[in-house]
DNA sequence: ATCTAAAGGCGTCAGTGGTT
DNA sequence: AACCACTGACGCCTTTAGAT
């Protein structure tokens, strides 16, 4: 049952921070349930009936965004760790060949006197 | 001990390409 | 057209390393 998992709605204002908001407006819109004003009540709870599904789609995608991000950033750093590997064993590779070289190098010009 | 710049991590948004 | 997963970019917060 998502919609006791999901918490208040939480927004990012202009400046980047988070901020969150309640059901205000529904709240709001409530109101005693005279003969005239019976059909607004009804249509606001149909309205906050399509918000509470917009603010679950919302909080599910937010949700799943977030593990994505997640999971990116985990396997960036696993990427990146496997680069650094290839980095050292390459640079062994080097090491092991430059000696080498000067090995032989060595060799050579000893048995050229 | 305090300050501060850099680095690292996080959640979110916006855009994209693929799928139904 | 709506939906989804993926990803780069952004801003914020925390941690870390070096200077004073």
């Amino acid at each position: 049952n998502l919609t006791q998992e999901v918490p208040t709605s939480i927004y990012r204002t202009s400046t980047g921070q988070y901020t969150t908001t309640g059901d205000m407006t529904i709240y709001q819109i409530r109101a005693p349930a005279t003969a005239l004003s019976q059909g607004v009540v009804m249509a606001a709870s149909l309205g906050s009936l399509h918000t509470e599904e917009a603010t679950c789609k919302r909080e599910l995608r937010l949700m799943k965004n977030r593990e994505a991000a997640q999971e990116r950033r985990r396997k960036k750093k696993e990427y990146v760790k496997c680069l650094e590997n290839r980095v050292a064993v390459l640079e062994n590779q080097n090491k092991t060949l430059i000696e080498e070289l000067k090995a032989l190098k060595d060799l050579y010009c000893h048995k050229a006197e």
